[in-house]
DNA sequence: GCTTTTTCTTGATTTGAGTCAACGAATTTT
DNA sequence: AAAATTCGTTGACTCAAATCAAGAAAAAGC
């Protein structure tokens, strides 16, 4: 719980009766391996900060799974925008290992939100820094080939490869398994 | 200026000091045709109101433009990224027609952030809608094809070819202008 | 109006990634 | 440890979009 603090007040400094009223509407809960968090068609109704594991973020295109996203240790994971929208969600989200995460609900962060000034703008940098991370990876499909992109994210997160199988890699560079073999084979 | 107020109070109900304030923040600006809103290397800092007129936001790749969006009457126009980041843009933004568009520089906002609870939340508000959008226009390269991008552009914006030339349209889809000609043919 | 420039279309060719298929390598299961 | 399943590599082939190039059409300028 306490990396949950740590990690929030990076973003903003909370009053002590901030923390623990939002401390409180936070819910503990553990997945083993392979559980889902989300799935297709539900409404994502909750915020959850990834204490240990992993996740994977995917969605099914003729019943082929394309990963959209990863989210690993400290990061928040949700499909924020059925969260924000209401709408069922079109994606899947669920665990890489064994996993313990703490959920915070919608309904309680509305209310939140309304009381606390600290938490409304803990809001808007939430937004902004989910932004920020949607805006690059657009812009790393506009302007970036394939090979580039693989390159840039082995760059930035050299031990990706360590925590998640290739083809789930390739799949979130929106490419096929065996280009990435063919990139890495070329690039040796 | 009125139709700020009444663009902003569909995200959040201002109070009257509130919208004074921010009112009193605005700076009106006009832009011939042609007319750069922003360079890249430079810092963007302001989010600014279209009221007439539209924009392109686009990078040059190789000393070819690449337009990454359009912007129209009622839009906020910023790029939003380096306005968070406060990192040199790689972006120009140009006026496509004559244009009047009203300024809220970043310096400003910040204060009134910090003053007004309301406007704290429209930050949020605003941080969040421009997610959704990102989001679905990221979702719209994972899932579609050019062609399926290029019909899904026209049906929700029927008009936009009287707006805006071809090959811009080309570009913001991630293809070539030859390839919307041969999609035009196709489907005709 | 005509001229010039910009934008759009069409064809021929190239190319990078997808698809299909087969086969190793590595994990997992029992 | 052996068997089974999953994962990664490689090759042959296909295909959709890019590229190159030449004109046609439309818009802007005079």
């Amino acid at each position: 719980m306490n990396e949950v603090r740590e990690t929030l007040s990076k973003l903003v400094r909370l009053e002590e009766e901030e923390w623990l009223v939002l401390a409180s509407c936070l819910h503990e809960e553990s997945l083993p391996k392979k559980s889902p968090l989300l799935k297709e068609g539900e409404i994502c109704t909750f915020i959850a900060f990834v204490s240990t594991g992993a996740f994977r973020y995917y969605f099914l295109k003729d019943g082929i799974e394309k990963v959209t996203s990863f989210f690993f240790s400290k990061d928040f994971v949700s499909d924020y925008s059925s969260f924000l929208s209401e709408k069922p969600s079109m994606h899947y989200i669920e665990s890489i290992s064994t996993s313990v995460v703490y959920k915070l609900y919608k309904k309680d962060l509305m209310l939140l939100y309304d009381k606390y000034k600290n938490i409304e703008k803990l809001g808007r940098l939430i937004a902004e820094n989910l932004f920020l991370s949607v805006d690059k990876r657009l812009n790393a499909f506009l302007y970036l080939s394939p090979e580039e992109r693989y390159k840039e994210l082995m760059n930035r997160n050299p031990n990706l490869s360590q925590q998640v199988p290739q083809y789930m890699i390739a799949s979130y560079l929106g490419v096929e398994p065996e280009t990435i073999s063919r990139i890495r084979k070329r690039n040796s």
